[in-house]
RNA sequence: GGAGAGGUACCCAAGUGGCUAAAGGGGGCAGACUGUAAAUCUGUUGGCAGACGCCUUCGCUGGUUCGAAUCCGGCCCUCUCCA
């Protein structure tokens, strides 16, 4: 399989299930997919990463072209084999890394200069060169470059950048994709519906394979996140896939869903393992809480991550005390599996018509 | 036996008359984390109380003083050096 497809099998109301095929790979969706910036998913091995169910991962244009760099990476034969996973992989812009690193100098139609956060050197990037650095990096979805409006900005704030967004898309088009890479649209707009809508629109006309929604869960009411999601996917062509950016909680990926959403990435699994926190299905547990210095129960009980197998939360708990770094992988290993789960879970749920109890019972354990 | 230095909260360690329930670390306890500059950040850490507060603390003990972790006497203990 040499290109990219997206296929809607079943659908409950606004929600989608289906599959995405890319040439590492067939992905079932609504699909999570975890975060790996700088060309790794922290502390765990690609073969454990595959094992938790996990088929496609997010790796990020900015760290690898900052470091190692993307004719490095190029060089190796592309990130996959660079890193060693054998699944597919998505590359983010690093629009949003340059606005939230804080060391953008200017920012106009041009492009972005920024200073390097790793030694400070002076870097011009344009729209032109964040694909092209995808192109090198080898990606099977690739972003273009382009500017989210941080929470709060104003209606004619938020109205530049997605205008701006729209410009740098159409710029991004421009350059010779191959066929084995999929470049995607993304939606701004801040929380303005005309915006989103506009802006969805434009790259509509432009015509991508793909529409992503990007500068959402910025800090923005649930309730407008969630008007906002659906008044985009609302508008976003019925057989393209869509990809919310950045998100997240269970409970807002299940809103995503239920909006038609159908990829989600976020940092949270693995962020949280690393923190000593673990999801399970009966509610998030902070393993560095004392009430587990003797507990030898597994993580989760039922769970058949590697993590579960064997070890107990006495255990874990022990090595994060020591900070011991199998206790990060340990509990990244089961996060990735719980968020396979949940997909799965989710999948089941809206065939099975029990998409709202299941809404419900994840509120109640992650309010 | 002689000479010096020192004993502060769970640990290390500031403080040398009132602004000190006592800086700062560490450790402990808890919280946050949504396209990862994140193995990070925040709060808390003598007792009781929801709070105003109250009570007890700086080796022990007795003094000086309106007031002492801080000054003085005695005692106990630790470390270094010399015999």
């Amino acid at each position: 399989m040499t290109h990219f497809s997206f296929e809607v099998a079943y659908r409950r109301d606004k929600a989608r299930i289906g599959t995405l095929e890319t040439p590492h790979g067939c992905i079932q969706t609504p699909v999570f997919m975890p975060v790996g910036t700088q060309g790794t998913i922290k502390s765990v091995l690609p073969s454990d990463l595959w094992d938790t169910g996990t088929r496609i991962a997010l790796s990020n244009t900015y760290h690898l072209y900052l470091r190692p760099g993307a004719e490095t990476v190029k060089a190796a034969g592309g990130i996959h084999s660079f890193m060693n996973w054998p699944g597919a992989v998505l590359t983010d812009s690093g629009g949003f890394q340059i606005l939230s690193l804080g060391h953008l100098l200017s920012l106009n139609d041009e492009g972005v200069t920024f200073r390097s956060h790793i030694d400070g050197r002076l870097i011009r990037f344009t729209p032109e060169d964040a694909v092209q650095a995808q192109l090198d990096i080898g990606a099977d979805i690739i972003m273009p470059l382009d500017q989210p409006s941080p929470y709060p900005a104003s209606f004619n704030e938020a109205k530049e950048a997605a205008e701006r967004t729209v410009r740098w898309a159409r710029r991004a088009k421009n350059v010779d994709v191959p066929a084995r890479q999929a470049l995607f649209g993304i939606v701004q707009g801040s929380v303005y519906p005309e915006l989103r809508q506009g802006c969805a629109a434009d790259l509509m006309d432009i015509d991508f394979p793909g529409y992503a929604l990007g500068g959402l869960s910025v800090g923005e009411p649930k309730e407008v996140f969630y008007e906002i999601t659906e008044a985009t996917t609302s508008v976003l062509p019925d057989s393209k896939p869509r990809y919310l950016m950045g998100v997240g909680h269970p409970v807002d990926i299940i809103e995503g869903v239920l909006a038609g959403v159908d990829m989600f990435d976020c940092v949270l699994p693995t962020r949280n393992a690393r923190h000593g926190r673990a999801f399970t299905f009966l509610g998030p547990l902070n393993l560095k809480n004392a009430r587990f210095a003797q507990d030898n129960a597994p993580i989760e009980e039922g769970c058949d991550c590697h993590a579960c197998q064997g070890f107990s939360r006495a255990y874990i708990r022990h090595l994060l005390q020591a900070e011991e770094s199998l206790a990060w992988t340990l509990l990244t290993l089961h996060n990735l599996r719980f968020f396979q789960r949940f997909m799965n879970s989710l999948r089941r749920a809206l065939q099975e018509g029990s998409q709202l109890n299941f809404l419900e019972k994840m509120r109640k354990l992650y309010p």
